[in-house]
RNA sequence: GGGCGCGUAGCUCAGUUGGUUAGAGCACUACGUUGACAUCGUAGGGGUCAGCGGUUCAAGUCCGUUCGCGCCCA
């Protein structure tokens, strides 16, 4: 028999668990056995380049507690993690670390290795080298999440690990492209796109926000054809060339005579039509304004419902590119004038661009007045810092916009928790504006499967791409020849041409319930595992991950990708802000595990509700850790009790519970236990532990204590037997309920003596209590255990009341209260006094009316002739 | 501007379908080392449940409204 250690050093046992754990495989998925009985988790891919803060501590904490209760359930988990490994986050990274920059023209140099700069130099190395530098530091970052999700005790299942960018889901996520591409449900097209110039990348509605910041209002007068004129604010005045059109709201009683006629543009002189259109508003400025391709949303909209032509000024590096006034589609009434203003403009970035229109326009005389200063929402790339453009350029497209319906159908039949979250997503795709872009220009990421035929003038061929077949992936169409093709024929006339785009990182991560179920690979594997049961996730990334994610389920499939979305909220820091890194204001998380516990780090994450942010406050790790220590002693108790038995634990069961104290008890226990599993079976986890701490608190505080005198009792009396069987069954039930939340301590404890074959190996593995265990008959004197206590409380605060220590000894007791609760009082006053240090006290047992509230007065005279009323 | 959520003790938060005297932890005060526990225990003080109005026998809880905060979307 293990011998029970007097103090508790978690460091130590923490790792020792751990290692456990590990060995006895106690967190592997078990691919025979069925759908039924199994517990799948579409756990979130970190982004391992972003920084590790105590924010990530927290969620992964909630989807392990949810995991450990199934487990004891005896369901079968599937509980993987992978990485998140794509992208931008990476590259920046990477670029910063190594001090390189990718030169996609470079060869590869095979004695090239990735060495940390020390100098803010960047050198250019190839594409295979760069992709190579990203493995080097992605596998460092995946080690340090690692070593910290095993310290948190959470439990993964290590072998189901990958990677968004290993050959598994590079393979997926093109198989999933080429499965959009039979169904229809992709195109590629020359569309304008939202573009982020200083990246040089396109991005998606979903990766846009919005920031405000200081705009001017220029005053520009344009001319009407024939006779005329009136005053257009804008902002934007640098996209007067790109101007198409004029248009004011069609019940705007100023402009209505204007409608139809055609207005001159100043400075470049371009004649564009006036027309009514219902996204002017009236009380914005003038009320009438530039159509440009493209200022914003509006334009990009209108545009696409118009024959207007496109007049692209913006380049993609975010200068004004040179075009030619006269020539189609660059109408103008003064060609030489209007190519000569636009020469002072060409090559310079969008703010310089502003100054100089404003003076080409002040020159022209069409600037009026001075230029007022506003407030105003423009959108930028989530991690970009130059405003967007709206630029027209070849990219990928998913089709959404006419499936909004579909979608919401799928968002709807998935039930989320807590509830009011699914508005979030049903807002979200009510107001898609655009198709999902999911063509990245970058580098670290999945490419394409994608061909083109090179024509024998050169030119790509867009028009016939040629897809790769499914049996080829993952493929690198930059490294690997199209089918039909050899590799010398590589951007040759008559040859082929790769697509040179990675997928957005959105569309490799939509896909995590199909890269760990081997979607397209293995049909059993497939079945078993997908549709998932939970994905949990933050509420930010509703629109982004959770959507994805159902957009991919239904356009595969038909069907939802989980059937629960369980939400974590945020870590707030003392000024409810976000930690975020890019505020600086992270905490990491590693030193809180090895001062206050894992148990205790995992408790603070524990205590938050679902969906709802928490302020950071490391005080709440101690409380953690304090409970721990709390069930560590009491174990200590109850076991050193169950030692002295010699009979053994076939003795402590339901049929030796006699007492009536002890069989209120248990009629606690069963309460808590339906408690708590009713709370973690609609996923609140956190109800269902302030539930078990609140009962355990008073558990050691009252029955331990009023069952304690008759646990000493050198004779096997039946009384003893009965307190014996209680004490064992109820540490037995708080161990298995606080197994989730306290992995460590609970493990610890359960092995000292509980500890059995098969599942009993481990609590972890050990069954979820249940009230049939407990199954004992209530005590027929009605609220015994609430009496008992009363008076035992009363006795306490009697002493403390007179500054005498607990054991001060009692010598008379006068209990007032009404008959039916003296009689439930009456078959524990044994062990009240004993509690009470009043054994040897005069009771007096009275009929009559407590004090409001109470269910007794009592009358406490402590040895020496203090007389006390509580 | 629209939507969602929040406002309870000095701090962080619970509070079920309306139902005894609104709870917990931290912090604070006093006492106490008893054979699980001083990394502790026992007890105590501390609240106009953001404001106003309504429904009801009864409102922290339901309805309306105002104020403040956060998030999402325009």
């Amino acid at each position: 028999m293990k011998e029970i250690p007097r103090k508790y050093q978690h460091g130590e046992a923490e790792q020792r668990w751990a290692r456990q754990w590990e060995e006895w495989g106690l967190h592997s998925w078990d691919p025979a056995r069925g759908r039924e009985e199994s517990f799948v988790v579409d756990s979130p891919p970190p982004t391992v380049s972003g920084s590790l803060h105590v924010g990530h501590v927290f969620s992964y904490t909630h989807q392990d507690l949810l995991v450990r209760y199934q487990r004891m359930l005896g369901k079968n988990i599937a509980y993987p993690m992978g990485w998140d490994d794509n992208g931008l986050p990476t590259e920046r990274r990477v670029q910063n670390v190594f001090g390189i920059r990718c030169n996609p023209h470079l060869p590869f140099d095979p004695a090239w290795q990735p060495r940390k700069a020390e100098s803010k130099e960047q050198t250019e190395v190839s594409r295979p080298n760069f992709i190579q530098a990203c493995k080097t530091l992605t596998q460092e970052d995946e080690k340090a999440f690692e070593d910290l999700w095993r310290h948190l005790g959470l439990s993964v299942d290590w072998s189901l690990a990958y990677t968004t960018i290993d050959d598994h889901c590079r393979r997926t996520s093109q198989f999933s492209f080429l499965d959009l591409v039979a169904k229809g449900l992709v195109y590629h097209a020359e569309l304008p796109s939202a573009w982020d110039t200083g990246f040089g990348t396109a991005v998606a509605q979903a990766e846009m926000v919005d920031r405000e910041g200081e705009g001017r209002f220029h005053d520009l007068r344009f001319e009407v054809q024939g006779g005329g004129e009136f005053i257009i604010s804008t902002t934007r005045p640098e996209l007067l060339g790109a101007c198409i059109a004029v248009v004011a709201h069609p019940d705007d009683e100023r402009y209505q005579h204007l409608f139809g006629q055609t207005a001159i543009t100043p400075v470049f002189r371009a004649p564009v039509p006036i027309l009514p259109a219902s996204h002017a508003d009236p009380e914005k400025g003038t009320g009438i304004l530039m159509v440009c391709t493209f200022g914003d949303t509006a334009d990009v909209e209108y545009w696409r419902g118009s024959d207007l032509p496109l007049r692209q000024l913006i380049g993609r590096d975010g200068r004004m590119q040179p075009v030619d006034f006269g020539a189609a589609p660059f109408a103008s009434l003064d060609p030489e004038a209007a190519n000569l203003a636009y020469a002072r403009l060409t090559g310079l970035y969008v703010k310089q661009a502003r100054t100089c229109i404003a003076e080409l326009l002040r020159e022209a005389g069409a600037l009026v007045g001075e230029l007022r200063p506003t407030r105003q929402f423009v959108k930028y790339y989530e991690k970009g810092e130059h405003p967007l453009e709206f630029v027209t350029t070849r990219q990928w497209f998913v089709r959404l916009l006419e499936h909004k319906e579909a979608l919401l159908g799928k968002a709807r039949e998935v039930q989320w928790h807590p509830e009011h979250m699914r508005t979030r997503i049903e807002h979200w795709i009510e107001g898609l504006q655009y198709d999902w872009c999911i063509s990245r220009q970058r580098f670290f990421g999945v490419p394409f499967p994608v061909w083109y035929p090179v024509l024998e003038d050169g030119a790509v061929d867009h028009a016939h791409p040629i897809y790769a077949t499914p049996d080829m992936l993952p493929v690198d169409p930059l490294s690997q020849a199209a089918p039909g093709f050899d590799e010398s024929q590589r951007d040759q006339p008559g040859g082929f041409a790769g697509d040179p785009d990675v997928m957005d990182t959105w569309a490799t991560s939509s896909l995590t319930p199909q890269v760990v179920s081997g979607w397209g690979e293995d049909p059993e594997r497939h079945r078993k595992l997908f549709p998932m049961d939970i994905r949990p996730q933050s509420h930010e990334i509703i629109r982004t991950w959770a959507f994805y994610t159902i957009v991919k389920a239904w356009m595969h499939e038909g069907t939802i990708p989980w059937k629960h979305v369980v939400i974590s909220g945020w870590i707030l820091d003392p000024d409810r802000k976000k930690m975020e890194k890019s505020k600086g204001n992270v905490v990491t998380p590693g030193h809180f595990l090895d001062e206050y516990s894992a148990d205790g780090v995992r408790y603070w994450a524990a205590r938050a509700r679902l969906g709802t942010d928490t302020v950071f406050d490391s005080k709440l790790f101690d409380n953690g850790r304090r409970l721990a220590t709390k069930l560590f002693n009491a174990s200590r108790f109850v076991l050193m009790q169950l030692d002295r038995d010699a009979e053994g634990r076939d003795r402590w069961t339901v049929e030796h519970v006699t007492e009536p104290l002890d069989r209120a008890l248990l009629a606690r226990l069963r309460r808590i236990v339906v408690e708590a599993t009713e709370a973690f079976e609609r996923f609140e986890y956190a109800l269902a532990l302030q539930a078990i701490e609140g009962d355990f608190w008073e558990f050691c505080d009252d029955y331990v204590e009023l069952v304690k005198r008759r646990s000493y009792e050198a004779e096997d009396t039946a009384g003893r037997r009965s307190a014996m069987a209680t004490l064992y069954l109820a540490l037995r039930t708080m161990l298995r309920l606080f197994a989730p939340f306290l992995p460590y301590i609970t493990e610890e404890v359960w092995s000292w003596r509980m500890a059995g074959e098969g599942r009993d190996r481990s609590v972890h593995t050990s069954s979820w209590p249940t009230v049939d265990e407990l199954a004992s008959p209530e005590p027929e004197q009605g609220e015994v255990y609430a009496c008992g206590v009363e008076v035992l409380r009363k006795i306490r605060q009697a002493k403390t009341m007179a500054q005498k220590k607990l054991r001060w000894p009692v010598e008379g007791l006068v209990v007032r209260g009404s008959a039916g609760d003296l009689a439930a009082l009456e078959p524990v006053l044994a062990d009240v006094l004993l509690a009470g240090t009043a054994e040897g006290a005069k009771v007096q047992c009275l009929e009559g009316a407590p004090a409001e509230g109470d269910r007794f007065d009592v009358q406490v005279t402590l040895a020496v002739e203090e007389v006390v009323q509580a």
